[in-house]
DNA sequence: TAGTAACTACTACTGATCGTAGTAAACGGG
DNA sequence: CCCGTTTACTACGATCAGTAGTAGTTACTA
């Protein structure tokens, strides 16, 4: 729901392509490339928990870090959010999207919309 | 696709709403309940012109600001962009998207995709 | 024809957000 | 008891968005 800046994004990313919830140190060593300071990931975590994107627990004397929803669900709210903006002709957007969409990937919703028809009809 | 601020937004909800271009004179009165500055206005407009969401055209003296793409097109962009943050799993997104979409809307986005179906395979 | 009103161009200030990190304090193992 | 690890707090610069002022141009009007 929040807007997520460009390392904030990548934090998330490295959670979400985890395992199981990690610490700083884990976050870190996972953007090796990015040469970072171990307080510039805390400072994220911090945000990104402020923002609700993540969960901390404690482990020994440090935290570990789990993402607060899933990648799908994260996804997922911002295509409503998306959808929020369209004002009154949602559907007209939805159409819209629906003919932009890559062909593979309409067959993949159009299953899941079956799907759903199939199981609220029943 | 850039990111629009709130009163971004509401300009460009202007220009959707309209029948045609509008000048900043136009677009001021018709958010007349912010009270806002002539040259409020100007700068928003001429902001949405360098993130190219309007097109701009002499009108006499003065300019007429049409947006660039319809609001349906803007969303559907919006929904192609939160759809991009999804990483790998994309239809997974979207199947989660399908789940939790208004039943009506999710009639809607059904059928347009039915219909994109029919047109393809035929 | 000179003043006034409308319009544009340019500049500016402020608050929020984000990338980035330093410093200080706490804590736990040798 | 000291050192390394970790957390808490603070900070600074960039960018963006809301908001608007000023100066300059143009056109109509008295």
């Amino acid at each position: 729901m929040p807007r997520l800046g460009e390392l904030e994004r990548s934090v998330m990313d490295v959670l979400w392509d985890a395992p199981s919830a990690r610490t700083v140190r884990e976050v870190l060593d996972s953007l090796g490339e990015r040469d970072l300071a171990y307080t510039t990931i805390m400072t994220v975590l911090d945000r990104l928990g402020t923002k609700q994107m993540v969960l901390r627990e404690r482990d020994g004397r440090a935290f570990r870090y789990a993402p607060a929803l899933t990648r799908d669900a994260a996804t997922s709210e911002l295509l409503h959010a998306a959808l929020d903006q369209a004002g009154t002709d949602r559907t007209a957007a939805l159409v819209h999207f629906a003919r932009t969409v890559d062909p593979d990937e309409a067959k993949a919703l159009r299953a899941a919309l079956d799907e759903i028809a199939a199981r609220t009809s029943q």
